[in-house]
DNA sequence: ATTACTAAGCACCGAGTAA
DNA sequence: TTTACTCGGTGCTTAGTAA
């Protein structure tokens, strides 16, 4: 399984959530590698070799001062921490999926253009079973959705191949099934279709649908719309 | 940082979390080497070894079978699982703490003996600044608050060291806030005490305060009373 | 197809050391 | 005190094989 896909063995994720424990997530934390090598039950140069690498992979930013380092956890750091969290909550509690909200915008509507390639279109209709409207409905999240969002990651999605013609790669993609909710009414055939690797803090969502929402539902930009993504 | 004492490696956390994530928590669920291999990223082997381990362990139970095994989780490796989610709750939820109910036991009362020893009974004073009543609080907690129970491990207790006398040793304690409701009313200066390991499946709780809650909230065996243990 | 053993390789760990 | 380097030893991983 992924560890967002680079070499971040499992042992790095626990100093990871170490340093979270510590305070590292708001903000900076003071830690030394003694320290930390008694929490993780480890040597001070493995602690040290831990810290090193999580700033390698840039989960974390350091300060080395003379008596130890102040160390903050980045966004991809934070991120990498949510999924795991997610797969806990996936594990404990019964209540699985999850609700976003946000704006609908626009926007520059790249997917629009990507979803109607062939290559995409043909695993549409046998993966998802229909095919879908020419244009993705885009939903700015807020910021708290933005949060949320990580948490999809626990869901197992349906997996479109990315492929490749005589120009180009085109990468893969995930689907999520989902139901989305206008002012107007619900629709609930929907998926959010998102790129294989979500940069974290990405607060964009693109929704396909066999229908033209947009038009069915009479919705306009800025409306808000909830995003209820299940399992 | 334990994960329950044992040799469990990180790597083994992971393998049992995929395994719970597989469906194996509530019940059997059917695992093949290979497939477990997959969501590992790692061969077939070293996910043979693994499920060898965690058996081994006692945080699996298996059976193996032509074409795969069936495996379950044990409570031991849900109590471990719930200790890791308890990390995870920590980082993100502002709301920590743990709110336990059950019934007033008299129970055996050992509790009761060991705390006034001098040994103890220093440390109490000096490190939670109080010279407790001479007699724990037991409760029996309900199945679900046996559970919940597992998340106090994410507090961080107030350490009770152990000492030793010319006829024994006597084991450390964590020491937790809490406060405790009566049906008759509230109190807030107690504390939840535990032996340094807690067995899961433990269902007695025991509480200590500088006064004799019993008495001040008139209450007797088999009364419902919750403990919110705070950080 | 399974699980799991053995053996070779390699990555990780920690002691010692430097700055 | 720190952090982090080098360097042996250990133990984990994987390929191959057996059942």
């Amino acid at each position: 399984m992924d560890l967002s896909g680079r070499t971040v063995g499992y042992d790095e994720l626990r100093t990871l959530k170490m340093l979270a424990l510590a305070g590292a997530l708001g903000g900076e934390s003071k830690v030394s590698c003694s320290g930390l090598a008694g929490k993780l039950d480890a040597s001070t140069q493995t602690a040290s070799r831990r810290l090193q690498r999580l700033d390698e992979e840039g989960l974390v930013e350091r300060e080395i001062v003379s008596d130890g380092q102040w160390v903050s956890i980045t966004s991809e750091g934070e991120a990498l921490l949510q999924r795991e969290y997610a797969h806990y909550q996936r594990i404990f509690e019964s209540q699985v999926g999850v609700t976003l909200t946000g704006a609908l915008t626009s926007g520059m509507n790249e997917g629009g253009h990507y979803i109607t390639l062939p290559g995409y279109m043909r695993q549409f209709t046998e993966k998802l079973g229909y095919e879908p409207f020419a244009g993705t409905l885009n939903v700015d999240l807020d910021a708290e959705s933005v949060r949320e969002r990580a948490r999809m990651d626990a869901l197992d999605p349906t997996v479109i191949e990315g492929w490749e013609d005589e120009e180009r790669t085109y990468g893969p993609a995930y689907c999520y099934p989902a139901t989305v909710e206008f002012d107007a009414g619900t629709y609930d055939q929907a998926h959010v279709i998102a790129p294989e690797r979500t940069h974290h803090g990405d607060d964009q969502l693109e929704v396909i649908a066999p229908d033209k929402l947009r038009e069915q539902f009479d919705a306009d930009d800025g409306d808000t719309i909830t995003i209820h993504v299940h399992e």
